[in-house]
DNA sequence: GTGGTCTAGACCACA
DNA sequence: GTGGTCTAGACCACG
């Protein structure tokens, strides 16, 4: 799996990163339990400080993505926190509620919209059908 | 129309002003050609910085939702038309990108999401059917 | 309020730092919406590294013990995130568990870990009767 | 008695294994006198390194849990007396103002505490009443 | 002036 | 060899 980082971005490299091994997974590029770099060798590759990779790695846990085994490094979570019924965050409706309305006020139509969103899941492995 | 800052949240508060008014004019809280307050009469009424008001406002400009007259003040935009053939920005397909990946591996599934997007798209003002 | 680190104890300084701030709120030393030092002062003061006090904060706030204001650092939140009824974590269960069988193997009888936990709970500020 | 290990956690494994071993013995699944494993054995049992056995062993024999016989091997020590009059180590004092500090703070009374240490006490074999 | 981020390099506990 | 911690010093965004 390929990982490109914008130094000149706005936001934050372990961000960046972040997110990166999170479309990772979600597109199956990252299988459950598949064993990631360790913390050196992403550092290296990637030509940022250890200290970077490791505040992602350490939000991904905490987030429940990764797991950290002192043995092993870190590998990807099973997936499914099996939300009961799949209740969406309140901080992802708001989030989404901001990108709907600047996509309307850009012209974007509804039917649009949900084009794009069905697009973009199909590129996702992990499916919820 | 109200518009409410958190103080503590970790988006910037020029950034959270942004937003709201964004969804004010998405939602039809503010019509197009509609004047806003002046910088300082938000600031104050808002509590904060004046600059944090200017900022938010050149952001509106820059991004085309807003039209600022060194006379008239700060007023809304006309609206875009619709885009029927529609090539969202690439900047909202990725922030979408993402989002959809982390509502995926949360166990959402993608009937779920889409029809949040509907009921969020339906609280909108401007509609492009 | 004074807070002393032990530079050779084997808990890292950044959850020192942590618990000493908690134990302080909870001991009414530091009261709700109280300022904390900037974390500049408090390294200074302390003479640790920046980062060691950035990174006690974050993981103050992020449990919910702080509140971090852009415009004036970081205080104290308001207490109760209101338990319902205080069904208390699965992790401290299992701490608690340790402690006891630890006491107990002691030679400390119930009672006396009874009394020690009521002297304690009395030192404590925050209390609900 | 069984004894499960998480990988993933935070607490080293040596002491997850100490803390097992401690509750087994409080509980009465482990009697005085009684003959533990040898590391070899429990180390394959348990799927990990010599060495991490070994260190455990080694931190309950200097607290005094365990009696290590270089020809019988390791089992566990004669329980010690009653202390009515009772000084409860500093350390275990700390550790239960924290616990009790996080307590008060995510809105825990007293009285549940104490009723949550007394169902503990209960499950524990060796009673000192 | 505040916290947030990042670097380069170091040491340590764990396994 | 792994992640976790810490340092000293730097730059930046925010307000």
């Amino acid at each position: 799996m390929l990982i490109s980082l914008k130094l000149e971005s706005e936001v934050p490299l372990y961000e960046q990163l972040r997110n990166e091994i999170i479309l990772g997974i979600a597109k199956g590029l990252l299988q459950p339990e598949e064993k990631l770099p360790t913390v050196r060798q992403l550092a290296d590759e990637l030509g940022i400080n250890n200290m970077t990779v490791n505040k992602a790695y350490a939000l991904l846990k905490q987030e429940g993505y990764l797991v950290i085994d002192r043995r092993h490094g870190a590998k990807v979570s099973l997936p499914f926190k099996k939300q009961t019924s799949a209740a969406p965050s309140e901080q992802l409706e708001q989030k989404l509620e901001l990108m709907v309305a600047e996509a309307a006020l850009q012209g974007l139509t509804a039917d649009s919209f949900h084009k794009l969103c069905s697009a973009i899941y199909n590129k996702m492995h992990i499916l919820h059908n």
